[in-house]
DNA sequence: AATATTCCCGACTATTAAAGTCGGGAAGAA
DNA sequence: TTCTTCCCGACTTTAATAGTCGGGAATATT
């Protein structure tokens, strides 16, 4: 309940993949889905969306990849987030907010809780950004020093 | 994207419509379904689910019905999304906490995300009392003042 | 030019959780 | 004893997520 979709964690970790080898040139596919865990073919489906967001760039061919088009630093988990989501109705992004998922019409006292929670969760999303990340992971000695 | 499940948000409303006629007796499934447009056959599934929760009781027969066990401003939003939570997975409540739901089992860069984005959500829940709620739509003036 | 490598694209299938239904049984009141 | 209401387990439906597949288009190497 609650936790976001597989897809979008992929997506979250594809990036900070990408970040963690910043000017190191395009990263494959298939390195990614190695270092992650991620499903590869899946994994092609999901950076191929990203591409729209502006996040992510490729090339293809020999020393083909993908690749971070802002530093880590300009990048934040807001940003995937938001573009995961947005071709999906209103009502799928927060609960009470038209007919389709409300009797009332967002009229109901639940309205602004739900509202609240959208916001709380996006603060988060949004102070995070993915140098943050690489920063953490350095910190609590998780990263494999390659 | 991130939002409560229909079951959840039916039981929110099920014990709102409770908490509003709370000292009024037992309030009847299908009074509660019809004021909360709910399916009645599995507004009956959810509210018998809750009873083992301790906020509702139930009353067979004639004059029966669901009622609240304790005054709306001792049950929160939070009692009610815990409850119905408690046979879930850890990682269906949060991500990155296991290995199936992260290959680092935990030992990630965003698992502290993830956990202060549950805090966060919970934090709204755990403040929001039913009596809130029902301040909420009288100051409003949604409430159908009967 | 030929080949190898990589991303690209659309369509497809599979899996799962959520949502909702149903028939009949048990308690309680009139 | 009848009516009303909750109770219980099993069942079906629906929809979203997750994941796969075959082949095509760039790009670089030889």
């Amino acid at each position: 309940m609650l936790v976001p979709p597989k897809k979008n964690q992929y997506a979250l970790r594809a990036i900070f993949e990408l970040a963690k080898h910043m000017d190191q040139g395009p990263v494959k596919i298939s390195e990614i889905a190695t270092a992650q865990s991620i499903p590869l073919r899946f994994l092609e489906v999901i950076l191929n969306q990203l591409k729209a967001s502006g996040i992510v760039d490729s090339k293809r061919g020999f020393y083909g990849g993908y690749f971070l088009v802002k530093p880590p630093n300009q990048v934040s988990v807001g940003d995937v987030m938001r573009f995961l989501s947005r071709d999906l109705s209103p009502s799928d992004c927060i609960a009470c907010v038209s007919k389709t998922s409300c009797p009332f019409d967002g009229q109901c006292a639940f309205s602004s809780m739900w509202i609240r929670v959208k916001q709380a969760t996006f603060n988060i999303y949004d102070e995070t950004s993915f140098q943050d990340l690489i920063d953490r992971e350095q910190d609590a000695g998780w990263s494999s020093q390659q």
